[in-house]
DNA sequence: TCCATTTCTTATCTTTTGTTAATGTATTTA
DNA sequence: TAAATACATTAACAAAAGATAAGAAATGGA
């Protein structure tokens, strides 16, 4: 059990802003451990290959938690960019202050046992699942049903790197998809 | 820093035991919430489809760690059947069990947060990662690098599943590799 | 509102993958 | 050892996906 004190404790320590969008959290090659909560508008993470495209590797709407994963985790410098696609406002933390708040509230450790393995971890879970049991059609159509504040409003082009197709087959699924729905394709 | 002292807390708990080829640790449905080491042989975890062909979801050669997690992550029944594929040794610990070990051993807590986070969760991250920003092929020799231990020795169909893609078509990736390195293909 | 830019769709072609089945090769088991 | 089983490879075909480019639609700024 979460308990109302526990979240106050945290809160005290939240700080809240907004950016503009294109403007970025977290850049390649950061060591800041920061976690952010998003509040409202959207926020994606992306790889920058060589030759310069970038891929995203996911989206974060509203409530969603981001954070600098390569940091928190493996203690790495970020090898994503993280960067708002809406106007987005978030709550922030340092995650190291969050520990150290943790740490004294034993009773807290709940959170963060919630945090980590409960919403992080299953995201990667799921997302292994989907890669390893689904199709890529499969997999947009579950995209859809567990993102639908996603899916008509961050661009196409995301949503099919993060499903790990490309943009011009996610456009065919989805033509594919309203055929079959309408058994003809209304134009 | 895991200080020995504390290892030995846990070791005190653990269960030795040995399993033949062909026997099944956790069943799908089950709710015990274990944690296993392999000291010896090999486990693949699996997915039993409705027209009952299973699908691998990965595989756990020596010092490698598994456990329900389906149960132990999400409170919920099993979805994966974990069986040995070789004659395994394994050292095995409930989990409930361990977590009350942690909670009266603060120190040990390090280990808690390197045991979830770190390794449980690095291998679900980085295998979205190489859903997302590889091709299948490549995607396989970054498992021959990963787990050279695994490739030559569990089937191949096992691992194409891992992979994401069909036995089949492992098949092909690895003769075009071959091809590709001996200029033309040796028989 | 109009222009420029971005995004989505469509088309064409090539490559890869899925499916099914046959063949060859190990491995097991009786 | 022989037969049976499981696995890997190969082939043939269909389906889907990648790459590239062109056109349509939507979006955003001036």
């Amino acid at each position: 059990m979460i308990k109302l004190k526990h979240l106050l404790v945290l809160c005290r320590h939240l700080t809240i802003y907004t950016v503009e969008k294109g403007e970025v959290f977290i850049s390649k090659g950061s060591t800041k451990k920061q976690l952010f909560f998003v509040r409202r508008g959207m926020v994606r993470s992306y790889h920058m290959n060589d030759s310069s495209e970038d891929i995203t590797f996911q989206l974060f709407p509203e409530y969603h938690i981001f954070g600098n994963l390569h940091s928190v985790v493996f203690d790495k410098p970020s090898e994503f960019y993280y960067e708002a696609i809406e106007r987005t406002k978030v709550y922030t933390i340092d995650y190291d202050h969050l520990f150290d708040i943790l740490l004294k509230n034993p009773n807290t450790s709940v959170i963060h046992r919630k945090f980590i393995s409960k919403r992080v971890f299953h995201q990667a879970f799921n997302r292994v699942q989907g890669f390893v049991f689904l199709s890529p059609e499969e997999r947009y159509q579950k995209y859809v049903k567990d993102f639908p504040n996603v899916v008509g409003r961050a661009p196409d082009k995301y949503i099919a790197n993060v499903l790990g197709i490309t943009p011009v087959s996610l456009s065919r699924i989805r033509n594919r998809i309203a055929t079959k729905v309408n058994g003809a394709k209304v134009k």
